[in-house]
DNA sequence: CGCAGGTTTTTGCGATTGGTCATATTCATC
DNA sequence: GATGAATATGACCAATCGCAAAAACCTGCG
């Protein structure tokens, strides 16, 4: 035997086969959440046996985390990006269009954290205490010294990086809501409309 | 036997039995999920047998599908008082309070919503597409009519209301990553900074 | 008081689901 | 064909839902 979701070194062949369970996985467990999937509606989901993904990987709970872990620096890396060195107004306009296209092409990535976070996060260990809270910490002082240059109106930059977080995720989370309080015809334009709701929001309250 | 679940009338103690039910079914359900929690965690946290427990309702969907249709009404009701009658920013900021102050105060209800919704809301019937949206169309309305008569800034009601619904109730659904990246000191004071930021945010916005 | 009716609770069990293990068997490659 | 990788088969075990029937508990009324 060879386990493979234990040796380090993987081959080519494993290599695919882990990340058509990682495909699966991330279809059933974002619209199930970890409990109520199964591991058969993944190996169903991926085209292989139960058993076999088991060879893959160490048992359910060992796909979910590998998931997580791999998605985590997708995730976040719109805000990575955003730079001192650029306007501050298009800073944040250029983060929001990042997060609401997120909402839009990712939203079982969107779904899959924020069944984790609502369920109380146990399996983000302390990733968000502490990478997390570094990385906000360090963007909210940037955004804290274009407002203090006059360059944003002065506001909280934790609870703006909240509020946008919020507002972009919301309609990737909350999609069937969204759609179904729109309607059909109004639904077709929901990511459009709603970066320019944004991003309009935004811009009338960053004004200095 | 009498299937309490089913019968129409009932005495005060099977009202009272059913209470404890629903609050410690709101427990478990909102921090487990309906698959994650088992009835036997909802007995216990009752002060029941688990045996018991299905003799006041019919099962665990029961519980929980009853336990939803419960708290519709009251997680609405915000919305519902907003009235044309008022001062058009008065009523957008009371309803942010309001908001705000459940999130503070219902935060399980909040996570209740919240993962029916993310899974796709399948319990929720055909609530959203009639009631819901029944009610968002006409508050929008309103809304538009204030903006028409140039009483607030024109944008999107729809969308306007839907980022009212993401950010506040963000602090309630994403409370653990709230208080992770704020830290211990300032999570003291999030729900009061949030109302603020919030309104300000909308204030800066609506100003026509 | 005591019992007859219904109500509530407990006991015990059947059945299903689903995760995991152990052991073949097939496959690919040298 | 030899060797290790990959897949298939079968079985097991634990969790848990839900039912049925017995037991305990009222409560009103003669």
């Amino acid at each position: 035997m060879a386990r493979a979701g234990t040796t380090a070194r993987k081959t080519r062949n494993q290599l695919e086969k882990r990340q058509a369970i990682f495909e699966a996985a991330l279809d059933v467990f974002s619209e199930k959440g970890l409990r109520g999937a199964t591991l058969e509606q993944v190996a169903k989901a991926a085209g292989l046996s139960k058993q076999n993904v088991v060879y893959y990987f160490n048992g359910k709970d060992a796909i979910y985390a590998e998931l997580l872990e791999s998605l985590l620096e997708v995730w976040v890396q719109p805000l990575r990006d955003m730079s001192a060195d650029g306007d501050p107004l298009d800073e944040i306009l250029t983060y929001v269009s990042r997060k609401v296209q997120m909402s839009r092409d990712m939203p079982r990535e969107s779904r899959l954290f924020a069944t984790e976070i609502l369920h109380g996060a146990p399996r983000l260990g302390d990733v968000l205490p502490s990478e997390l809270k570094a990385l906000v910490d360090e963007k909210s002082a940037i955004i804290q010294g274009w407002m203090d240059a006059g360059k944003l109106a002065p506001l909280d930059p934790h609870h703006l990086i909240f509020s946008i977080w919020a507002m972009t995720q919301h309609y990737a989370d909350f999609d069937v809501q969204v759609r179904s309080v729109l309607g059909p015809d109004r639904s077709a334009t929901r990511f459009e409309d709603a970066e320019a709701f944004i991003k309009d929001m935004l811009i009338r309250t960053l004004r200095p």
